[in-house]
DNA sequence: GTCTATACTACGATAGAC
DNA sequence: GTCTATCGTAGTATAGAC
């Protein structure tokens, strides 16, 4: 068994199991838990599927150390910003309201990263039927942010009640997650094959103009 | 290999295969075309794997009538609302406005049905990696509903070129599709265990707001 | 039309050589 | 630590009885 999970959280893992988490999450997002074979995972790392047992116990052990690497990864995108906000708190609504857009725009702009997803498709798996790999990812990378994002948004509008801007908030990131989550429906609407790079900055310039508005106490019924 | 797709899509299947089509929609969506298993459907359906191909003529033609069933589901939603609008066409932008909310509010209750989760999650998965089931779903009814959408936004966002008024859609688009999609965020977020009707109207007046807000010819810079 | 029986392939897990 | 070999199970597809 090995020193197990903990080896992918402190990211010290093995070059092989490295390789192996880097396969596996190929083929967790492409054909999910049950769909992926550990025979394919390991042929796709260059060794054999005894690997996968020693390094991770099981096939779930190595899903879950899949779920540790993704929220690292996912952490180490928001994090310097976040970072920031936290230890340079927002002075006024108005430094409040350009954090959320760049947050906003960070978390965009990574959805619309290439290498984004297969990170997405492992995630959007585990939204629709959670188990312990989402409970990971969760409390690891999104709690944070989203706390964040509540705070500043009870500064940027204050008129609105707690339920109504952790509402905004969901709007917002819905916004930013169908760039990825209907990628294909993204590309047909925006009347492309793939999402160029002029595109996703249009796409991008679109998000902030919307957030801005929706972030903005106006004149609003 | 009998009448195969075009039972499923004239939605006059024989009472075994409707069935096996609903069964399917289940394994499906929970776990993806590789993980889910042409046995246990028929298990669940009562009869045995052998109807599959009798009805379907193999696993991915079950598949593909799954995703033509799902276009006629879908399509049911929105298609008297849909009509009305092609029928009624908008006298001004007050008009436009109140139709293009209808929708979006249509979708995003849609969303919110639990029924829509198994139909959801199985678009969700043609979205990360369409097939030709993707394609038929979106040809019989998200074509439509977003021509009519753009044609809308057209009326109601006049001062946006055209690009902006894709994004725009899209991003209201999202505001709904992430109730489903990432539902296990949102029910955090609402902090409520399951999203129940309370949540789900305050979810439902709050993307009303801002889809209202989005859709004004506010003051935006 | 629906069933049983079966051919063939692939799966995850484990034991044991090195 | 990484390998080969193997066990038991489950997968799709097909042939043929009724």
């Amino acid at each position: 068994m090995a020193a197990m999970a903990t080896l992918a959280e402190s990211s010290q893992a093995s070059p092989l199991a490295q390789r192996l988490i880097d396969a596996a999450i190929d083929q967790f997002a492409e054909a999910g838990f049950a769909g992926a074979s550990t025979r394919q995972i390991a042929r796709a790392s260059g060794t054999n599927m005894s690997s996968i047992t020693y390094h991770f116990g099981s096939k779930e052990g190595l899903y879950l150390a899949c779920a540790d690497y993704i929220a690292e990864q996912i952490g180490a995108v928001h994090q310097p910003l976040h970072e920031h906000i936290r230890r340079n708190p927002p002075a006024d609504a108005e430094a409040a309201r350009t954090y959320l857009l760049a947050l906003l725009e960070n978390f965009a702009r990574f959805m619309l990263a290439p290498h984004s997803q297969r990170l997405s498709q492992f995630v959007a798996r585990e939204q629709q039927r959670p188990t312990e790999a989402f409970e990971r990812i969760y409390a690891r990378v999104m709690a944070p942010v989203l706390d964040t994002a509540l705070g500043l948004v009870a500064i940027v509008r204050p008129s609105l009640d707690e339920r109504a801007r952790r509402v905004l908030v969901m709007n917002c990131i819905g916004m930013a997650l169908v760039l990825r989550i209907a990628r294909a429906c993204v590309s047909r609407v925006m009347q492309v094959e793939d999402i160029d790079s002029a595109t996703a900055e249009a796409l991008v310039a679109g998000l902030r103009r919307s957030a801005l508005t929706l972030l903005s106490e106006g004149p609003n019924p």
